[in-house]
DNA sequence: CAAAACCTTTCATGAGCTGTAACTGTTTTC
DNA sequence: GAAAACAGTTACAGCTCATGAAAGGTTTTG
């Protein structure tokens, strides 16, 4: 059974809203609780996220760009706000569908199936800034073409999405290569990440796998160099 | 740049649709002659459809269904009709937008480019009936989960779902595998027939492929002998 | 049943992924 | 600026797995 996710503030609409799908067969979570939004979702992990657009003290727009950059679920926004500029907004944001609210039981059920139908099979399409990698065979789609990644590569990549800053640890990417951080082998790390590198310079792509001295590697997107968090670097006593 | 096919009967409706697609960077080609529409659009190969749905003497519905079911390229319905029924039977279909006109132009686009963004490099998935096939990876996905084909077992795959009824003949088979229909090894055509068989079965897939005695294979779904769609044999063949 | 067509299993080959090892290059620290 | 720590590269041998050949089994047809 699918799960959906209803993000919606008025308690009333809420309550109607997963009513109406858990009449149609699906399994709900009801989310009222916006300051964590993209965790919870990621930790219910549903199939899709119902998103109303005006929440309290949260952007909706916000919460909609953190799971596109971030989670493979689709995402139908829903606004009571007939504003042409909202949609737009929305869709640019990669929202996949978009419907204003009052609307007729049959169209949202319509459209929650159909986004659902769209993502059958693409469930595990992780989302990486400008490409695509599915977590299960490792296939990379990017420029309108796809590779089956080796096993060590996809994992590696995997590894660097799966962090929210694209930031890895030796060890963290170490586990996720053999499943232990024991006794790490710091040079086949080295190899798989040189392995890597090539493919993805072969490819085109544009991102860059950087080194974080004394700590790891970071997925980087073109040149930008994301240097705000160097703020935080760890001083000696004076 | 991204090709749109703009499938509509009246020429000042056409007209003004292709301009502001242009306008806005595509490249459009429009068709007007609807009597072999999904054939011109193989040949075309265009990244979206935007399809009128009361379209004269032939149903937009029935091509919506013969372009999901056959071809990669997503479908946006467009109608005049402000009617439910239509979006609804549209969805169902599989059509991948619905909008209906007159719409305001900042609409129309972006919705188009927010379907073209969703299908940025899926342009390879073949759709066959229940999971969908990557022509260049061969990465099979069904229920959910995703498999990377042996060469051999993408091509054979590929090739029954390139033709329209699904039946391959034999040397059409081998030349999909190695190229040349010159000295078939039919026992090896057999032997990688048999591994396609084998792994469909391990995903759980109700797709057999059946012996056409004397010609080749068919792909068959389930257990339906798939003859149905005859009641839309071309009229005009002799 | 007998022939033809179709199917399956087993095995050696070869391509490509992998970790090891030896080596080079770069940055930090004193 | 030299040493040390860290990072990156290349070559190679072992291993896994897709592949085609061979050989034998099963189903269909008349």
């Amino acid at each position: 059974m699918k799960r959906i996710a209803v993000v919606e503030d008025e308690p009333l609409m809420r309550e109607e809203l997963s009513l109406m799908l858990r009449k149609a067969g699906y399994e709900t979570i009801e989310i009222s609780e916006f300051n964590h939004v993209t965790k919870q979702l990621e930790e219910i992990s549903p199939d899709l996220v119902v998103l109303d657009l005006n929440l309290p003290r949260v952007s909706g727009f916000q919460i909609c760009r953190e799971i596109k950059g971030r989670s493979p679920f689709p995402v139908l926004v829903l606004t009571s706000r007939d504003q042409m500029k909202d949609e737009l907004h929305a869709l640019e944001l990669g929202a996949d569908e978009y419907l204003t609210k009052p609307c007729r039981r049959e169209r949202l059920l319509a459209r929650v199936s159909n986004v659902l139908k769209r993502y059958e099979g693409r469930a595990n399409l992780l989302e990486g800034p400008g490409f695509l990698l599915d977590r299960q065979t490792y296939t990379l789609y990017i420029n309108n073409s796809s590779t089956v990644l080796p096993k060590n590569q996809g994992k590696l990549l995997e590894t660097f999405l799966a962090r929210s800053d694209r930031t890895a640890a030796k060890d963290e990417l170490c586990t996720a290569l053999w499943g232990t951080t024991e006794f790490i082998d710091e040079n086949a790390l080295q190899v798989n990440l040189t392995r890597l590198k090539k493919t993805m310079a072969g490819l085109g792509m544009k991102q860059k796998i950087i080194p974080v001295r004394g700590v790891g590697y970071r997925l980087e997107n073109e040149e930008e160099p994301d240097w705000g968090k160097d703020m935080f670097r760890n001083k000696e006593d004076p």
